[in-house]
DNA sequence: AGCTCTTCCTGAAAGC
DNA sequence: TGCTTTCAGGAAGAGC
């Protein structure tokens, strides 16, 4: 499922092959898929994509035409991709969006999404803004190391909600929140508040260690995720504790790695991770 | 404020 | 074999 890193992969590959181009065609196929702006759809017809960002585990494209620009935005959600028309597709019911491009590398881009968990926004720049203020917090991978800190003890609350709060950290999921915290040594259930700094500290760069590595990897296709040109990513080959449930602890502790059903699959190792620690 | 529960949704996998 | 049930989970909203 697609989180940060699968999200930033995404960005790479439209840029470098789409940036450029312009619209000869936009097609989406059921209203409900978008979240806003559907009534500015011709609009972008014509326009020339000029620049692709990543906003926690969402894509936005940057539309100019004229003296104006708007903005598509995808989320992702557990089971969307963005895909280029050489890519076969499974169950091609559930592509929600066409685009075809003139002038680029690529012909075009298909918006599929089974689960229907993630929505398309046509936005215009202060529609972007307010989207953006609404719904991501910091990025990880951006983020100072004061801020993060400032984060992590002015809120009440358990870590591994706080990782995965797009509102506060945008882009982890519970994959990259279960890698981080396990290379971190720290449970999920612990207070943020509580921790030391020099706690603090290693999250810090444990997190954007494992986000970067697993960018570096091409992502974690865990179920079905594919990069636009149909790769799969190899991050899953680095996963140390998501689903390894029973497997030995990766750090020969002895242990076995548990899985607690009731938190939204927390994987981990009771002995490494042990919360008593940091209570 | 922050946690839990529910809803959305479909394909894959498990169960019978 | 083939049908039915369960599960997976990001985000939003309700309720506590």
């Amino acid at each position: 499922m697609p989180e940060l890193p699968e999200a930033e992969v995404v960005a790479c590959q439209l840029r470098a092959a789409l940036v450029g181009a312009q619209v000869t065609d936009c097609w989406v196929g059921r209203k409900d898929i978008v979240r806003e702006g559907f009534s500015s759809l011709p609009w972008y017809i014509g326009s020339v994509l000029q620049q692709v960002d990543r906003y926690g585990k969402s894509v936005a494209l940057r539309f100019v035409k004229k003296q104006a620009a708007r903005y598509l935005v995808a989320e992702l959600g557990m089971t969307g991709l963005l895909l280029f028309p050489s890519v076969p597709i499974k169950h091609p019911q559930h592509v929600h969006l066409r685009m075809t491009f003139t002038g680029g590398r690529e012909a075009g881009l298909r918006y599929w999404n089974p689960r229907r968990f993630g929505r398309l926004s046509f936005l215009d720049q202060p529609g972007l803004d307010q989207y953006r203020a609404r719904r991501f917090g910091y990025d990880p991978l951006a983020v100072s190391f004061g801020d993060f800190q400032r984060l992590m003890t002015s809120r009440r609350g358990r870590l591994k909600p706080l990782l995965m709060h797009q509102q506060s950290l945008a882009g982890i999921g519970n994959i990259y929140a279960n890698e981080i915290l396990f290379r971190a040594g720290l449970h999920s259930n612990v207070m943020a508040c509580r921790l030391p700094s020099t706690r603090v500290e290693r999250l810090y760069y444990v997190t954007q260690a494992v986000l970067r590595s697993a960018i570096a990897c091409g992502g974690s296709s865990v179920k079905d995720f594919f990069a636009p040109d149909g790769t799969e990513g190899q991050f899953k080959q680095r996963h140390l504790v998501y689903g390894k449930e029973g497997q030995p602890c990766p750090n020969h502790c002895g242990r076995t790695i548990r899985r607690l059903q009731s938190e939204r699959s927390a994987f981990f190792c009771p002995r490494c991770q042990d919360p008593r620690k940091w209570r």
